[in-house]
DNA sequence: CTGAAAGCGCTTACAG
DNA sequence: CTGAAAGCGCTTACAG
């Protein structure tokens, strides 16, 4: 590998100035720039990145921190999980490459203690985290808030002088798909949502209640069910909801992968949708259009959630630009899995 | 930060006795160990990963390299297209952790020409890469086939002296579900396979007419029809095919999501699966078994890819175990969407 | 505008 | 078994 040593010695000047050359300081006359500039190019020069990230103090690389139950990131991306967030991750690999900084999923430290996750962050120089939150307990996710390490949480409302957070309306999405369903004319609608220890999951619920109050109407709690976020469990839950009662038009599950077990449950006992009961998904993923019948949802703009926490992330870390927290509407999307209410 | 010199003091020792210490070196007696130890416990010292890289010239950093089209990683993720390469990444974080290694995207240089990427990958230290191949003509694929970086190929037949691969076998795969098909009593299957530029979709099509020929049948060229990887693209093939001529009664989808898009085609135009026509999909994604009719497949041994890729990545990088090529065998999974040929 | 020198926090022959 | 010294390849005050 060439040093800047020999980019050096081929220009004539010292270390020094290449350096400030390469780092566009001013004060380097343009002669000897070009002169350095020469040299770095016919010599095939590239700094070397560990080297600088040392001299420098900080380097130029995102820690993506996955704070869901007990496993890596990727792992719970298993897709009828965690769909939604493999979507806004190409999002955040996206706007990271375009800054210029690497993504790192570091290895878990042996013992994961509040203090061994921030110091293995501070031995690698990473820049900024971006934590994707599922699980509002997990220790890290205090300890990120503590620390002076810039963190953007995504899903999980930790804000400091070092934090800020970016997340989707989830409430106000809950709260729109409620609504057209009673404006299709559903009173008794099922809820079958994902755990509400999660934000997303709180929110949910909290935002069907209201859809169904500003209406008159409260949640009947024997139609409420809580199951974890994959089609699996969502499929459990329905059939245990189906074989024990039927006194319901309409059923608003967790997410779009929930509302696939739901419809599975249902294409099992002959029931028809829309026609016998109306459901709906959460998200919006690709898959919406291709099942039968294509779901309404609410989508979540993965777009705008990515960027805008990536954004935040890299304005911290250069000390510029907005970092104030950011939530982002959602939008119901009415496709054909939901109609009237059976009379 | 805590360093090293720090932990001498307090040891009363020096600095190199520190290092060898905590590197498992022999040579220190067990007494100045303890010392060490004790001193490293009530400081809370980590050593300085970018100092140790810096000092040891190298890191314990695996580098994904994912050689689709023309964007980032997880970009190219869409479920609908790489739904496969999901679940491989999946296991391929769980191994890499394990092993103590981190994980990086690293942020595409400017010019990405060969000697770029070889280099961007130098100046982090990276110790090896396991790359994702989709499109072999990428340049960078050639490049670290001749690179002195340990490279692991997924899905591409790379070896060199310090490349080797690890890939399912398609090929065998799609002679499984083609004869299938056969066993069934069709004759006239139809293959809306994705492109055949990348490996896996070339042996996805010798397979297919391997299984053909194994029973005496030739591939009827109108029958066969290639697009892109995804619900969209197939969709539009299948119905394409649909209206020019219904002179078949199986399809073969070049993967699962591909299968959805012919399901969803076939769904608008009336006909029944498996009773007017059978579908077969690929890969085995959980989706499968919840898609009405659940879909016969092939599955794909994810597991066993991703973790072989990766202890064969950490094989050539530590120099000591196994790193022959490996093909992962694949498996017929037969589910209600083929059914016997009508008569 | 430029160079000599010190420093970033480790590791590793080299002596002893 | 242990320490002093040099080195990894940069950056950055400090002088000039």
């Amino acid at each position: 590998m060439v040093t800047s040593e020999q980019v050096a010695r081929l220009a004539g000047v010292s270390r020094a100035t290449v350096s400030r050359a390469l780092n566009g300081s001013a004060y380097v006359s343009e002669e000897t720039k070009k002169r350095i500039h020469d040299a770095v190019a016919s010599l095939g020069y590239e700094p070397n990145i560990v080297a600088q990230n040392l001299a420098r103090q900080r380097s130029r690389a995102i820690a993506l921190g996955s704070f869901f139950d007990d496993s890596g990131l990727l792992t719970q991306l298993e897709p009828t999980r965690h769909y939604y967030h493999l979507g806004l991750l190409k999002n955040i690999e996206t706007e990271v490459a375009e800054a210029g900084y690497d993504l790192v999923l570091p290895s878990r430290p042996h013992g994961s203690s509040r203090n061994d996750y921030i110091r293995s962050l501070q031995t690698r120089h990473i820049a900024g985290v971006l934590a994707l939150c599922a699980n509002p307990a997990d220790p890290r996710i205090a300890a990120l808030v503590e620390a002076p390490i810039p963190t953007v949480f995504i899903d999980h409302m930790g804000q400091g002088p070092h934090a800020t957070y970016v997340k989707p309306d989830y409430m106000d999405g809950a709260r729109q798909v409620t609504q057209h369903l009673i404006r299709l004319g559903h009173r008794r609608i099922a809820f079958l949502l994902g755990r509400s220890t999660a934000l997303s999951g709180a929110e949910r619920l909290l935002g069907c209640q209201q859809g169904l109050a500003m209406s008159g109407l409260a949640m009947n709690p024997g139609l409420l069910r809580e199951c974890g976020w994959n089609t699996e469990d969502a499929y459990a839950a329905a059939t245990a909801l189906l074989d024990e009662r039927r006194d319901f038009t309409a059923i608003v599950a967790g997410s779009d992968m929930m509302a696939l077990g739901v419809l599975h449950a249902l294409y099992e006992r002959g029931l028809r949708v829309p026609d016998d009961i109306s459901v709906t998904g959460f998200d919006d993923i690709d898959l919406c259009k291709y099942i039968a019948p294509p779901l309404t949802t609410v989508r979540l703009d993965r777009q705008s959630i990515g960027a805008g926490a990536v954004r935040r992330l890299i304005a911290m870390i250069e000390n510029n630009g907005d970092v104030s927290p950011l939530v982002v509407p959602t939008k119901l999307i009415v496709r054909q899995s939901t109609g009237p209410a059976p009379s």
